[in-house]
DNA sequence: GCCAACGTTGGC
DNA sequence: GCCAACGTTGGC
């Protein structure tokens, strides 16, 4: 199957692409939200493009690149009682909650804000530009996909 | 910190 | 199954 490509937020004050760089593999724990678990679940492949995107942040915007190094499994914080991510709903022969591990490719030399996002005509129709977008994990077309890496690669 | 947009919950 | 109330997300 040809490599898809995706993005992911996150809020810095629990992980940034500088957490990534260092740790070089994260599992992506905590997605609560069934569409976004779909793809996490079913969707995602191993070697897959990420656009590792900060929310919540100065400015918010797409920090880097990752890669989908391990396909959906349950996520293991589901089943911890007194965790913030403890569902107790969710039980390990029905488990709920999926979550994929991810690899460090690359930091940006600046983060692309998303008011540039919003400003390249060649991104419309982009799920992240569109307003009220809350979804945590979304897929990403090929060509938005090459047009923000090369934004990001972009000298200042 | 504000608040609009959205998802989920729960009463009926 | 409807939908109001509530909680959360996330840009600004």
């Amino acid at each position: 199957m040809a490599t898809r490509y995706w993005l992911m937020k996150v809020e810095p004050s629990a992980y940034t692409i500088d957490d990534l760089a260092r740790d070089r593999t994260t599992g992506w724990e905590g997605v609560r939200n069934y569409q976004a678990r779909n793809f996490l679940r079913d969707e995602m492949k191993k070697g897959d493009g990420v656009l590792f995107y900060q929310s919540n942040a100065t400015p918010s915007g797409v920090a880097g690149l990752a890669e989908i190094v391990r396909e959906g499994y349950p996520d293991p914080t589901q089943f911890e009682v007194g965790h913030a991510y403890f569902d107790p709903k969710s039980s390990r022969e029905d488990p709920r909650w999926y979550q994929v591990d991810i690899r460090f490719v690359e930091k940006f030399p600046e983060v692309v804000p998303l008011a540039d996002l919003k400003a390249n005509p060649a991104l419309d129709g982009m799920m992240v530009v569109r307003r009220g977008m809350r979804l945590s994990v979304q897929p990403v077309d090929r060509g938005h996909y090459e047009e923000v890496v090369r934004m990001g690669r972009a000298a200042v």
